[in-house]
RNA sequence: GCCGGGAUGGCGGAAUUGGUAGACGCGCUGGACUCAAAAUCCAGUAUCUGCGAGGAUGUGGGGGUUCGAUUCCCCCUCCCGGCACCA
């Protein structure tokens, strides 16, 4: 055995090791539970960064302890190949993003290899390649015929100068990010997936997944929306004709409190009104610049114009004028709102600000209604009493939108409806780097999705985009076909793919990552699906999670799958974080400094206070701790960290330094502290030779001094509280309860210091079952090392498969117990009792304790509290 | 703006169901070893106070429930994620 430690040696010896056993390769046919384990796939964006690390090696610790539980573990891995980035690579290096995408690729497998993720290759996935996307078009084909996907008009941000459509993140400050040029909102016919048939098994189906966080299953839910209240019209008469504003509202209670409508300034009847107002037609000219983003739509300044037309309020029958609104959107509901400024936080500000009246509707008990402040009770569902509202007037929230939901269909001008704020999933994208939408237009017979026998639509692969309108569209090699039902001139279809999409069914393809027949095998489905446990960033608890699962639905409509939801697992993990250095420019912007660069000093208490260049020693000001990013210059290069300690101190230090769903924050000195403990165990392992043998000495328990009992009985202890952690993921605690293991064995009495007799056997076995113990309980988390040792010491030829240890309840039984004695819920002292001592033994023992005595001071107690095994209160 | 999280020593974090706050690690201080340094090992380390035994305070801020609150309830502040074309 090495005398030291030498990470590369063993780690490359391990992976290679495994690579010829086809360790991880995943069985089709098994006698063993299956376990699927997925991790997010990467998009290959060069290298790996931190996250991947720590979403990979999550991945793989749950991999490896259920393969040494028993399990036919599948953990897949694969590339998001189709995007952006690669596009803007493409026009700065003037490569196509299919050569920058593939190279990228090469380079971030090997990595991934050298963290020894246990991953079946055989299964990899490149979502960019025919292979994959055919299958892509093929479903899309299919749900095109059925009506799943439909064509409608949407709004995106348009850069009038590179005459292009930007993505949310391309415009920043309104302006496009490569010209420069006010963005504008544009309508562009788009392909739609008609996801809101399916909102509401989506809502339903949250319920059956008890293995997701709460809080995404939250945030998922208040995504979705699903509101009760009344759709209903306010009539008007526009030249000479009857017609309908309609709108939707949730709180139909408040309706006599209307003093005016909002509508958006894409509706019809705005641009009716603009016709003859320029005024009108300036603002809505107004309304139209800027991006289509809803976190910028919803902070910016409201701001209105009346339109000069007013509408019939359905039951009073008054006059209530229209206003365009720049904060409500033609896509959400009806394009049009009923304000009631009394009751709405928002209408109140925009009340006040254009001095339109406002009407109180309802009325809390003991409040006062003032229409100079808003107060929070305005808005009370709870309390909310209906007032000024005629005949409604002293109903609750429920009783007032059935009578008045009532009156209106009476009318024929409403009716209670429930509504989804869920909109269609708009997939068209004018973009070069995605997947072919397999459509064909024709002039003679409409849209014609692409027949089975001629998918794949191959994307050209040798194109360098410039950034301006597709570039699909400027090649008629491309574009130009016949149509396959009339055999005419066609042109094909050259928007791609919103990428979602790719990522919305890739955990299946794993099952049958090879099958020419069809998207899915239909036996490796039913062998492989679902996913039990996926794992991945909390960033994706919306959109990805909510895509994927509406896809599983389309792929089980369609007979491909079986079951209701992909994953029935989902853990999130947090970001990686690290701190931020830099340093103000003469021009003051900021120049970012990469932590690497930068010595940190400290003062006599380990506190920061400064930070200089190691380049020049100067000094460079201390920023916040942030997400990894570029943009700031504070990203940790895996690679680096691998080459200097190896990959099992960068996953030691991933899993130890915080809980996986929790943010972790990156620090050198924690790295080093991973790698100083792997480092002692191995040095353990030389010094004491924990050898799998001493586990078959003889000796006898009833003999064995009570120290070395009491040195198991720790040891037992901390594996079965790190046992019942690793069923909760929380990987920190693990770790620290392996450091833990290692330091009771250091001080367990070492047998060949001279402890006479019996003992020397009993302190051997106890220390090779706690190295044992020690060793199995770490290597889904350093698998490298483990494997080594475990085979050196003669445990066994392969760690991987070596049984789960388990508790020895027997060693865990301990005759005293210590109870902490507590005054007032104070800690006045403690006591060692015997394990079995009754109440009134323990109240004795507690009133006659030196330090209750001094606080009883002669007087008398109250009470006295005794928590069973923990402590006694005496309450005076 | 809306939805969802988070806040505990100098730092990352721990605390099973409301029951000893600060496990484990980092950093720092002192010591051993060394010609010296690195590495390693040993001891100490929430804050204030006290020679000491001890005492008081303390889990972002304010209030509440309880014998007892980091944990449960109400209000507030700050930070982070998402908001439909980044992935």
């Amino acid at each position: 055995m090495q005398p030291n430690y030498h990470p590369q040696a063993i780690e490359t010896a391990a992976q290679q090791y495994w690579e010829e056993q086809h360790a991880f390769r995943a069985e089709d046919q098994s006698d063993k539970p299956k376990y699927y384990c997925l991790s997010m796939f990467p998009y290959p964006s060069g290298k790996l960064h931190m996250g991947h690390v720590r979403n990979y090696t999550i991945g793989d610790v749950l991999s490896r302890y259920h393969r040494m539980k028993g399990c036919n573990v599948m953990q897949p891995m694969g590339w998001d190949a189709f995007g952006l980035p690669a596009e803007n690579a493409a026009m700065a290096n003037n490569v196509p993003p299919a050569a920058w995408t593939y190279d990228n690729i090469a380079y971030m497998r090997q990595q991934l290899k050298s963290l020894g993720l246990g991953i079946d290759w055989s299964r990899e996935v490149t979502t960019c390649t025919p292979e994959y996307y055919r299958w892509e078009q093929w479903l899309f084909t299919r749900l095109f015929k059925k009506g799943i996907i439909y064509k409608k008009t949407a709004v995106v941000n348009w850069d009038p100068e590179d005459r292009t459509v930007l993505a949310n993140e391309q415009v920043i400050d309104g302006r496009g990010w490569r010209s420069g040029a006010l963005v504008e909102k544009r309508e562009i016919p788009m392909y739609f997936f008609r996801i809101t048939q399916y909102a509401e098994e989506l809502l339903r189906d949250l319920d059956r997944l008890p293995g997701w966080p709460e809080q995404v299953k939250t945030m998922q839910r208040n995504w979705i929306g699903k509101s009760y209240g009344v759709r209903f019209a306010f009539p008007y008469t526009l030249d000479g004709k009857e017609e309908k504003l309609w709108v939707y509202t949730t709180r139909a209670d408040t309706i006599m409190g209307v003093t005016f409508c909002a509508i958006a300034a894409e509706h019809p009847l705005a641009t009716y009104a603009a016709n003859n107002n320029p005024q009108l037609a300036a603002f809505i000219e107004e309304c139209k610049r800027g991006g289509v983003a809803e976190a910028d739509i919803a902070t910016m300044e409201k701001k209105g114009m009346p339109t000069g037309i007013s509408v019939t309020h359905p039951l009073t029958g008054e006059q209530v004028p229209v206003w365009v609104g720049n904060y409500v959107l033609m896509s959400y509901g009806e394009g049009a709102v009923m304000a009631v400024p009394a009751h709405d936080e928002r209408d109140f500000g925009f009340a006040k600000k254009y001095r339109l009246p406002i009407k109180q509707a309802i009325q809390v008990a003991n409040e006062i209604f003032s229409t100079d402040v808003w107060a929070e009770w305005y808005a009370d569902k709870e309390r909310g009493v209906c007032v000024n509202s005629g005949k409604f007037d002293g109903l609750n929230q429920e009783q007032a939108v059935d009578a008045i939901a009532a009156d209106l269909a009476t009318k024929g001008l409403g009716e209670k409806k429930v509504q989804f704020r869920l909109r269609d999933w708009g997939i068209s994208r004018q973009r070069y780097w995605g997947c072919p939408i397999p459509i064909i237009h024709c002039i003679t017979c409409g849209d014609v999705p692409v027949p089975d026998d001629q998918l794949p639509v191959v994307l050209p692969e040798n194109v360098v985009p410039d950034g301006a309108g597709s570039p699909l569209a400027k090649m008629p090699e491309f574009y130009q076909t016949t149509c396959p039902k009339c055999g005419g001139k066609a042109r094909r279809e050259t928007d791609t793919m919103d990428t979602f999409v790719e990522s919305s069914w890739y955990y299946a393809r794993y099952a049958s990552p090879n099958c020419t027949t069809g998207m899915v095998g239909k036996q490796a489905a039913q062998q492989w699906l679902p996913v039990d446990q996926y794992i991945g960033g909390i960033e994706h608890a919306i959109l990805h999670l909510l895509y994927a699962r509406f896809f599983h639905k389309l792929m089980r409509d369609e007979g491909l799958v079986q079951g209701d939801e992909p994953f029935k697992n989902l853990l999130t993990q947090g970001m990686v974080i690290a701190p931020t250095f830099y340093r103000e420019e003469t021009n003051g912007r900021k120049l970012w400094i990469n932590p690497a660069d930068v010595d940190v000093k400290t003062d006599e208490r380990g506190r920061p206070v400064g930070a200089t260049l190691r380049a020049d020693g100067q000094p460079v000001i201390i920023g916040g701790t942030e997400k990894m990013a570029k943009s700031k210059n504070n990203g940790v290069d895996p690679q680096a960290i691998i080459d200097q300690y190896g990959a099992d101190t960068a996953r030691l230090f991933m899993m130890f330094a915080a809980p996986p769903d929790q943010q972790l924050e990156w620090s050198d000195s924690g790295v080093e502290g991973a790698y100083r403990f792997l480092r002692r165990i191995w040095n353990f392992a030389n010094t004491h030779s924990p050898k799998g043998s001493n586990l078959n000495l003889q000796f006898n328990w009833g003999d064995a001094a009570l120290s070395i009992k009491e040195w198991r009985r720790e040891i037992h202890v901390i594996f079965k509280q790190a046992d019942y952690d690793f069923g909760k993921n929380q990987f920190n605690t693990v770790a620290s309860a392996g450091m833990k293991i290692l330091n009771a064995l250091e001080r367990v009495p070492n047998a060949r210091e001279g402890n006479p007799g019996v003992d020397v056997e009993a302190a051997l076995f106890v220390i090779a079952e706690g190295f044992s113990i020690l060793l199995r309980l770490l290597s889904p988390i350093a698998p490298h090392i483990t494997q080594t040792l475990w085979e050196e010491l003669g445990y066994g030829d392969d760690i991987l498969t070596a049984p789960w240890p388990e508790v020895d309840e027997a060693a865990l039984v301990q005759d005293e117990i210590e109870l902490v004695i507590q005054v007032n819920g104070k800690l006045r002292g403690s006591l060692r009792v015997a394990k079995d001592a009754d109440k009134a033994t323990l109240e004795q023992l507690a009133l006659a304790h030196e330090a209750v005595q001094k606080q009883l001071a002669g007087g008398a107690a109250k009470k006295i509290i005794v928590v069973p095994g923990r402590l006694i209160n005496v309450v005076i």
